[in-house]
RNA sequence: GCCGGGGUGGCGAAACUGGCAGACGCAGCGGACUUAAAAUCCGCGGCCUCCCAAAGAGGCGUGUGGGUUCGAUUCCCGCCCCCGGCACCA
């Protein structure tokens, strides 16, 4: 038996390796950094997590992500800031609280502990010291504080305000949680309800959250295109349409008809050089006119009836398809302040109450919507935008609308102008006379963040009788979230059953009050999370301007496209807030992001209750962490969405083991190599060729282009070099006779270069296998691990090769191929070129017309 | 409808600035080692034609039809399909 030869090469174990150097990385407090500002800084981030219990691959690929960037900065002289928290507060805690009685508390620190364990097992680089839960009030004590700072400054307020609200998980949703008109989270479809409600601001800062993309070069543009679809800034009008003679409407003209009477009606419009052509108005069901005109017309039931239907439309029908413009006639007429003709006022059921004034002018010979409306109910169609070189078309010829801009007819003094010009002369025309004004209308709507729920961070205000709305003093906060024990799911806020939550003092008069019920939206958790981990532990400040001077912005970000809207506009106007409370310096909280793809499995997202989860510690138990982390990498570049398979996995265990018998084959004979001498072999020049262009090109797709899955190709293309390389040189490859482990070679520069290679390789293996390289390193004779050594060095000049092969094409289809000296000129190559027997057989009794020599890449021969 | 991103072998993918299409890996096939298997090591591999076969040679080939160019997966124009976002936003 031959056992004992067998294992003379250590045998790849890595279960072994993993459980070695995950404890000493964290003896060693290995990923902990300081401020240094003698070092440049990389704050790398992914998402943090919601605490749902279990990690699965496709949460655990985002995570793998951010630690390659990291330990590849790490090794490249950066002082790098890379922690982990947890989106602790939310809706599934406590769903479960109700339907199994555990404690939110319970679960979700139970579940924290559980994926803690997880992302300790993969060998993430993280600085666990900074970890943080929102649901703690060392944590949510800041959403608190920071709360009150908007409302001191008018950027947090309350108003009655109609909510979407899903009937199940018993709460009001924001705009950007409402998915076709249901509830994001369980999809139930969204009803409308009328409730008081905490607004924040951030249309304060729509202009700001909008220009600020431009400077996001190194964000997808996916997602900067939805940001500004979301924002919808539009430059236009706005202008009065005055009432024609009636008794019920009074002489005061409201800009905004904040008041149901008013003398006039306003719109907005984009295309206020269609204006003479605007020959009806619409106004919104919504709009307070509506019911002021109801009891004037002929049958103010059926007119009622009619907006409701209207209404009711609104949020359902209207989503799932598309619905018949439908309108009704209020009897009044308002007068087109341009032609001073009467136009009719109807309703429409197109027009959204909440944008814009909630009434338009219609312009049906240039809007598409509005000439439909106008066909249907025999309503006046004028044309006043022509073509520039012909004629413009009869209203009667027309089978649609034409929005395109054009020359301006039938506009009275306008007639001639340009539609861009005209819109600039009739905007300040507008003004001038006191009709109207040039405005920029947003479609971002400020954020409301009242939840009905229990499990969120308490909103600190105080209602009392006397004093009225009062926020709570700074010294008083946190206002803790009591400990409620029955989850039943029904009513309003829980928080509104514990009496001696609800029942507190009005920190103005001391009298008996009321505290505020609701809790905050969980997006303000998430807003700033980035921003405590800088300076995490801090108990007398959110965080330390200076800290998160030397760590902010944060420099790569890296997370899942479904929150390309809502979490990364709300961190981009929280960051603004900071900026304007003296805290950061900076406008963009994120300098580049990278939206990494999902992992599939079975052609679906992985889910629980699909039970298509891929449990990352299975695998790891089979085949350790690093190949996990190798193949996660490999399969694919990171923002594609993979397919998960079984034997990929093992396709990266198989390399890992490649390499680590390379090395250990090596091991001992190379440490007595020294420094790569001048005189090598053509075979060792080769290897040495192979190793700095392989170092090229790792570290350009790891650090500029984040191709990693290229990077990994090429590890494994050195690797295969390195195996034909000791066959040639040794005898043998690595592996093919198990005892034969390399103690000296024939040639001291062969040993050089080997080891040069060889270390090269482990130290750019190290982001994605780091317990193998950890252990290989140490193998190879280093001490102090692999946090303390540096990224290896290309040379330029042993990358590049003595001969190059140069291809020959002739009349642009491949003939032949030549060799030729790296340096040769011009003429040489094109010499050697024509010299070449294919060559030769292929222009034979033909022309040579011309030859083009692309500089080491080609030669290019047209004949005729 | 508008905006953004895509379409390359059996599969995941690569091709950096217009220059050898398919690197690297998975699955497959062949060889070495072994009594045998596993593991390992080495090799083959887009499609088609010529050839008994091999070697070799040639043709076609990056969704599709054109164009620019000595040369196009890459640039331009038209079309088809897929994915994502927004969607009666005046």
């Amino acid at each position: 038996m031959a056992w004992s030869i067998i294992f003379d090469v250590a045998e790849y174990r890595p279960q072994e390796l993993d459980r070695k150097w995950q404890q000493r990385w964290a003896d060693t407090r290995a990923f902990e950094p300081t401020e240094d500002p003698t070092r440049p800084k990389f704050y790398c981030l992914e998402m943090f997590a919601y605490p749902s219990g279990h990690a699965h691959v496709g949460h655990v690929r985002n995570y793998i992500i951010g630690d390659v960037m990291a330990r590849t900065r790490r090794m490249r002289g950066f002082n790098v800031l890379h922690p982990f928290g947890w989106d602790a507060f939310g809706l599934p805690a406590e769903n479960a609280a109700i339907k199994s009685g555990i404690h939110p508390e319970v679960s979700t620190f139970g579940n924290i502990e559980h994926m803690k364990g997880q992302l300790k097992r993969l060998g993430i680089s993280y600085a666990w010291d900074r970890e943080l839960a929102t649901c703690t009030p060392e944590y949510y004590k800041w959403n608190q504080w920071l709360f009150i700072r908007m409302y001191e400054r008018g950027l947090a307020y309350r108003r009655r305000s109609t909510v979407n609200w899903c009937p199940v998980d018993l709460t009001v949703l924001a705009n950007e949680q409402v998915v076709d008109g249901a509830c994001w989270r369980c999809g139930t479809a969204v009803v409308q309800r009328d409730l008081e409600q905490w607004f924040l601001k951030i249309t304060h800062y729509a202009d700001q959250l909008l220009q600020g993309l431009d400077t996001l070069t190194k964000w997808p543009e996916k997602v900067l295109t939805m940001q500004r679809n979301w924002i919808g800034r539009s430059e236009g009008a706005r202008v009065r349409f005055p009432l024609v003679g009636d008794p019920v409407v009074g002489p005061n003209v409201g800009p905004n008809f904040s008041s149901a009477i008013a003398a006039a009606i306003e719109v907005f419009t984009t295309r206020i050089d269609t204006i003479y052509g605007a020959t009806f108005v619409l106004l919104a069901p919504e709009h307070p006119l509506v019911e002021t005109f109801a009891a004037g017309t002929a049958d103010p039931k059926a007119f009622r009836a009619q907006v409701t239907k209207f209404r009711m439309q609104d949020r359902t029908a209207r989503m799932s398809g598309d619905v018949e413009k439908e309108g009704v006639f209020t009897g009044h007429y308002a007068v087109n302040p341009f032609t001073g003709g009467q136009v009719p006022v109807w309703v429409a059921n197109f027009v959204l109450g909440e944008y814009g004034t909630g009434a338009v002018m219609a312009v049906p010979a240039h809007d598409q919507r509005d000439f439909e409306f106008a066909r249907t109910y025999a309503l006046p169609i004028r044309v006043v935008v022509g073509p520039a070189d012909a004629d413009a078309p009869s209203a009667e010829s027309l089978t649609e609308a034409v929005s395109n801009d054009g020359v301006i007819v039938n506009s009275g003094p306008w007639d001639g102008l340009p539609s861009d010009e005209a819109r600039t002369k009739m905007t300040a025309d507008a003004r001038t006379r006191g009709i109207g004004e040039g405005t920029v209308q947003f479609r971002l709507k400020d954020w409301g963040i009242s939840r009905q729920r229990y499990w969120g961070t308490p909103i600190p205000m105080v209602y009392c009788d006397k004093d009225g709305v009062q926020a709570v003093p700074d010294d008083q906060l946190p206002v803790l979230l009591p400990k409620v024990t029955e989850f039943t799911g029904r009513g309003d806020s829980p928080l509104a059953q514990v009496p001696e939550f609800v029942n507190t003092t009005c920190p103005r008069c001391g009298g008996p009050a009321r505290r505020e019920t609701d809790t905050m939206d969980t997006f303000v958790d998430s807003s700033w999370y980035f921003d405590r981990f800088t300076d995490a532990t801090n108990a007398l400040q959110a965080f330390s301007p200076v800290k998160a001077k030397y760590w902010l912005p944060v420099d790569f970000y890296s997370g899942g496209v479904e929150h390309a809207i809502l979490h990364l506009i709300y961190s981009r106007f929280f960051t603004r807030v900071f900026r304007d409370l003296g805290m950061v310096d900076h406008d963009e909280p994120f300098t580049q992001l990278l939206t990494q793809g999902m992992v599939l499995k079975d052609g679906k997202v992985m889910s629980k209750s699909k039970g298509n989860v891929v449990d990352p510690d299975q695998m790891i138990q089979k085949y350790g962490s690093d190949a996990l982390r190798l193949y996660v990498m490999f399969v694919a570049p990171p923002e594609n969405e993979v397919e998960w398979s079984d034997a990929g996995l093992e396709g990266s265990f198989r390399f890992l083991a490649r390499v680590w018998r390379l090395v250990d084959h090596w091991a001992a004979a190379v440490g007595e190599a020294g420094p790569v001498p001048a005189d090598l072999n053509d075979a060792e020049r080769a290897a040495r060729r192979k190793t700095h262009d392989t170092i090229r090109r790792v570290t350009m797709d790891i650090e500029e282009r984040q191709h990693l899955n290229t990077a990994v190709s090429a590890l494994m293309e050195l690797v295969n070099d390195l195996y034909a390389f000791s066959d040639q040189t040794v005898g043998g490859s690595p592996g093919q006779h198990a005892a034969s482990a390399v103690t000296t070679a024939e040639r001291l520069e062969t040993l050089a270069v080997v080891r040069e290679a060889v270390e090269a390789l482990v130290l750019m293996v190290s982001p994605f296998a780091p317990h193998m390289a950890e252990e290989l390193w140490e193998h190879l004779g280093h001490q102090g691990g692999l946090t303390a050594a540096a990224w290896p060095a290309h040379d330029a000049a042993a990358a590049r090769a003595a001969e190059i092969v140069v291809p020959v094409q002739i009349n642009g289809k491949l003939r032949a191929r030549v060799t030729v000296p790296s340096e040769a000129s011009e003429d040489e190559v094109r010499a050697k070129a024509l010299a070449d027997p294919a060559v030769l057989a292929h222009i034979a009794g033909k022309t040579v017309k011309k030859v083009i020599v692309a500089q080491g890449k080609l030669v290019s021969v047209v004949v005729s």
